[in-house]
DNA sequence: TGCCATGTTAAACT
DNA sequence: GAGTTTAACATGGC
């Protein structure tokens, strides 16, 4: 579920039966004051990264599902310990569980950069480069998981955006030749939608090349994987393909 | 059966 | 205080 394109998903599947629908009813165990929702009608639901946004006036529900999030649509299928909210509509519903979720007020474009958000159509490559460029002795490993950078992406995307354009996981930031620098971009965002695509029709994990892999499907050597970065997440890799600069 | 993971935050350290 | 390490959360697949 957790990574960027899984949230643009449920976005696109909520936002046409719910958008414009006005709450009569809330459930759940989020700390969060369900007054607020009372006869509240949906303005928006949208995904930044892999924060979806639900949006009525005033304020912004905002769900993230870290590692075991899950949902449902018009019925619950999960027991009521994990139920977090549930935002009933008539006999229509959303039903989130084992998620964060969070109340925000105002504005959501206040405060996010939609221009970082990878899969957003005001992507800026531009202003990622500029926000690399900031963070120079970073090893790309953990800035491909910086959500200021690249909102959406995570250690699926890292891994396979890597190896994609073979470039070592630990390279500082400073040492990537500027062409590769521009691939690191590129692809990011090439894969967030070949990601988006697979996901949707269930062929995410046949599409691996690199992610849970042990073997170079290039050079046939084995794969590394290291809980590399400051991030400490698994990351796999050829040494031999994945140049280190 | 125990281990581990598509994630993040806050507390506890140095 | 900054930077880091550790713990906590909690479900499901292998």
């Amino acid at each position: 579920m957790p990574e960027g394109p899984s949230i643009l998903i449920i976005k696109e599947i909520l936002d046409p039966v719910f958008t414009g629908k006005r709450i009569t009813g809330v459930k759940g165990n989020a700390k969060v004051d369900k007054d607020l929702f009372r006869n509240k009608k949906v303005e928006a639901i949208r995904s930044w990264g892999k924060h979806l946004l639900i949006q009525f006036p005033g304020f912004t529900a905002r769900i993230h599902f870290l590692l075991f999030g899950s949902y449902s649509v018009n019925e619950q299928t999960k027991p009521a310990k994990s139920l977090r909210l549930a935002l009933l509509f008539g006999k229509k519903g959303v039903y989130f569980y084992t998620c964060s979720v969070k109340i925000l007020e105002g504005d959501p474009d206040d405060f996010y950069d939609w221009e970082g958000n990878l899969l957003s159509k005001k992507w800026n490559p531009a202003k990622a480069r500029k926000k690399l460029k900031a963070i120079p002795s970073a090893m790309v490993c953990d800035a491909l998981l910086n959500q200021e950078i690249f909102a959406g992406a995570g250690n699926i995307i890292k891994n396979e955006v890597l190896y994609r354009i073979r470039l070592h996981p630990e390279t500082l930031i400073k040492n990537i030749p500027p062409r590769k620098l521009a691939a690191l971009i590129t692809e990011a965002r090439n894969y967030s939608f070949d990601f988006l695509k697979w996901k949707k029709e269930l062929t995410l994990k046949k599409h691996w090349l690199a992610h849970t892999k042990k073997t170079c499907l290039r050079c046939k050597l084995p794969l590394v994987k290291k809980y590399a970065g400051k991030t400490k997440r698994r990351t796999f890799f050829c040494t031999n393909c994945q140049v280190k600069y």
